[in-house]
DNA sequence: CATGAATGAGTGTTCATTCAT
DNA sequence: AATGAATGAACACTCATTCAT
């Protein structure tokens, strides 16, 4: 369904691969810049190309239109929250449901720790429709239903496995998103880290 | 000679404001029909008036600009979620926490019942720098607080009220979006709304 | 050739002759207003009508549209010009050429005094197609020579009059314009007034 | 990468001014087409680009707005003018002062001459604000009171040459202006160079 | 007569995209 | 490949003018 199912197309770009890889991420790099500095309706190829210091021909060399240009931005930031995730879980393979779940609210923390308002102004302003977003859901569903698997167990009543994950993941991201960028002052990072949890914890035992 | 000097003036406002607020509806309707076909970039002031029947000079009569219209759009769909929850909480204000947190999710899947698409299009697409979003989470913030102050006695842990409710609102505002929306297929709405209410019940009672 | 060449147009609005004489020159002056705020570009009938207390289907009332109302500026400008320059003339019937140089100069100067900057914005502003300047600059040549006619035995140079009168005409506009708003710091208005009329006298006396 | 890193660009610019200067003047003439045509009004800037040949991004990539072409306009003209001007004066370094009058309402002739109605248009119906004119006039008046200085001692009053120059100048552009476009019938243009000469020596002896 | 809401052609300007070099 | 001048469709917005009240 999406444009980089099969392989054919990952070549769009190979030869001068490393190259590539930073002229690509120089003009995602300045799109972010322009972003921040002006909103979405700031974000114009030219102003990408300026930015980046390329010639607006090389944008088009690498994307088709601003489209694939925006979707690349998602790409990019989706893929490193869903990196993190994965990697956090795949740590606590043998850990404790607790462990398990403070290490998702810490890596949701750590993901918009370095640019809090990234993801905010990424998911508000810069259109997503066919960006990956509804693929990478998909393998963040499975890879939370996978780990939440063992302590099935443990989970007071007997609902389905599919809906625990759910509502787990989706509490996962919102809390994991406002305690970084709506935390009401008077609550630490730290404490609000932790009540995450709890909450997480708590559906999870019922 | 100047304006309002006569009566006759004042009167012909009255009519004249619902006319408007008819006028002002038809614009913003066409504007969430714009969005839903074809995105946030294709409204336009133009093809909003020619949608709404009316002449894009009308369009500028009642909004300055086209970001006022866009904060319009999103202060409407605001105000109907904040009515729709504030009335629910009205209604159980002698009523057990269940019945409270149930009221909660039922409120926001009946927001987004009539039109489930549309938030999450506003959200995602519609640009809403300076739309009155602040002023309403401060308000319904204030709302939740409230009702779940009776209830702070039956919390095992004594977290202060303001995390409580900080937690507590975004688990709504979530799962209440997420259970519209996002909802996997095999899931009921009933079921996805029990299991919203449960969650954040055992949040609170933790 | 102009519109006013024949009784029947002045009948436009005879009836109501004072009111409509306040109501069209509150509508001028608010033009004149606008101009001295905000260059040509920001008169505009709207504003006209909204500045001088009077609503927009008035202006057209009184002027079948803007370029009627532009025509009328520079009329009445023109008008007031052209009266007190004939006044200085008239009085100047039995006066010596000194005496009618210097009342002319005067003339131009009493003109400009009390707003220095219109005549400039007029001139160089507000389009004057087809506004009466080319009648009244015959009616002034006329007048000029007329004056002029009997000190024609004390020219050296037996130039022909309506030469003459070119010349002499073009100078006092010229000079008299100059010494209002161009005059160097420097420079007092009684020196220039006088300097002007000497240039002009010694090219009569030539 | 970046834009000035190599010396071919440098190279590549020279061409490159040589053919904007000719698509500048290529949109400075349809201006001054459409400004014949329809008066200042239908100067608009989709229509330079037509009449010009070019697309309106063009006229943007070397205008910033529709202010600044208006200001090119009139500087084109000034330079002109101030250039004529200028090397009359030269040439008359060591001519008498007869002579230099005579050039600089020679050079005033000449100035207008080709298109007599375009200065007069300029002047009248485009805004010049914010224009070289002010620079222009006082570079004028040094030319001018250099000039007249070597003169200065068969000036029979004892006048300051800054007033001798003031008037002078004044008189030189209205005669000028004049006699090429305000002109009887019946004076032919030789004559009326003649006249406005030794109206201006008259005053200068004086 | 006066009003002012409504109109919509037309304006200045932007910006995604192309293509000759 | 890389460049960036050129393009022109499309945009947000203005304003002279009309006409029902």
């Amino acid at each position: 369904m999406k444009q980089n199912a099969s392989k054919p197309l990952l070549r769009r770009r190979k030869p001068t691969q490393a190259r590539a890889q930073i002229t690509v991420d120089a003009m995602l790099d300045a799109a972010v810049k322009l972003l921040k500095r002006g909103g979405a309706s700031s974000i114009t190829t030219n102003r990408i190309a300026a930015t980046a210091g390329v010639s607006i021909g090389s944008v088009y060399q690498y994307f088709p239109n601003k489209h694939a240009l925006f979707a690349a931005l998602h790409e990019r930031h989706i893929r490193q929250v869903d990196a993190i995730l994965r990697k956090r879980t795949a740590e606590c393979a043998e850990s404790s449901l607790e462990e398990l779940v403070q290490a998702w609210i810490e890596g949701m923390a750590e993901a918009h720790a370095k640019d809090p308002e990234l993801a905010e102004l990424l998911q508000s302003e810069v259109p997503h429709r066919a960006a990956g977003t509804a693929e990478f859901s998909i393998r963040l569903h499975t890879c939370f239903r996978a780990a939440l698997a063992p302590h099935a167990g443990s989970f007071r009543r007997k609902t389905d496995l599919d809906t625990r994950t759910f509502i787990t993941a989706n509490m996962v991201e919102a809390l994991g998103h406002a305690l970084v960028s709506r935390r009401p002052r008077g609550l630490s990072l730290t404490r609000a880290k932790a009540e995450s949890s709890k909450a997480i914890l708590a559906y999870l035992a019922s």
